[in-house]
DNA sequence: TGTTCATATGAATATATTATCATATATTCA
DNA sequence: TGAATATATGATAATATATTCATATGAACA
């Protein structure tokens, strides 16, 4: 483990029942398919919607929906060119949550 | 950063449909409070079901279920001692999982 | 200005998830 | 063996969540 990680993992500590539900809304939103993906689709920079409409192959009326869930989590932001919204990660810790996942899926034998 | 953290950041790469799926699945295990709780109440180790229950104040059944649902996901683990059921954490991850999202929680002004 | 393009939003529907209740299973011990 | 204790499970009810449809808003540009 890397000292970040070690710091991290020590840091626990105390957590309150408030902050146990406020971590459950957040990751909430790394548990729906098409959130993650959208978050995935932003990885190399920032999409307009239509972009991740089509990365993902749906309709734009539910991401628009779900970007905004992501938002109002500061998890993505976005910026207007023009007529269009583009969409980026708005945080550090989206990748690492990510591959944290990603790692414990892939240790299952 | 410390290295490992790169080295993980780094092997998010490429990530396919169906793996987004599982990501999405194991986050929902962390997206819901009780379980949750249930994790963090199992930090300081092995417990069986009835403290479990005391600690968060909620009934057997419930509990029980989510259990199940944490052992499917292979975030908890179970071995039985006489009547009772002691569960802990089955996986490194869990804490810097929960680290993570307090540090992302934290971080907003 | 008014038409077009891009995105957002509200309401309704469809679906998934959680907790509860009743009961079953497993273990211990008299 | 049978009572007591601990946990698990199936079915149901309660609730939450995501997607769709219709439409609204906002920007650009002729």
């Amino acid at each position: 483990m890397g000292q970040e990680e070690l710091k991290l993992v020590n840091s626990i500590g105390d957590v309150d029942e408030v902050e146990l539900m406020e971590l459950a809304d957040l990751f909430k939103m790394f548990g729906d398919s098409t959130r993650i993906k959208i978050m995935y689709a932003l990885f190399d920079g920032e999409k307009n919607v239509s972009e991740i409409c089509q990365d993902l192959d749906m309709n734009q009326s539910a991401i628009s929906h779900q970007l905004k869930t992501l938002k109002a989590s500061k998890l993505v932001k976005a910026r207007r060119a023009g007529k269009a919204m583009l969409y980026s990660l708005d945080d550090d810790h989206v990748k690492m949550i990510i591959a944290m996942g990603k790692e414990h899926i892939e240790e299952e034998e």
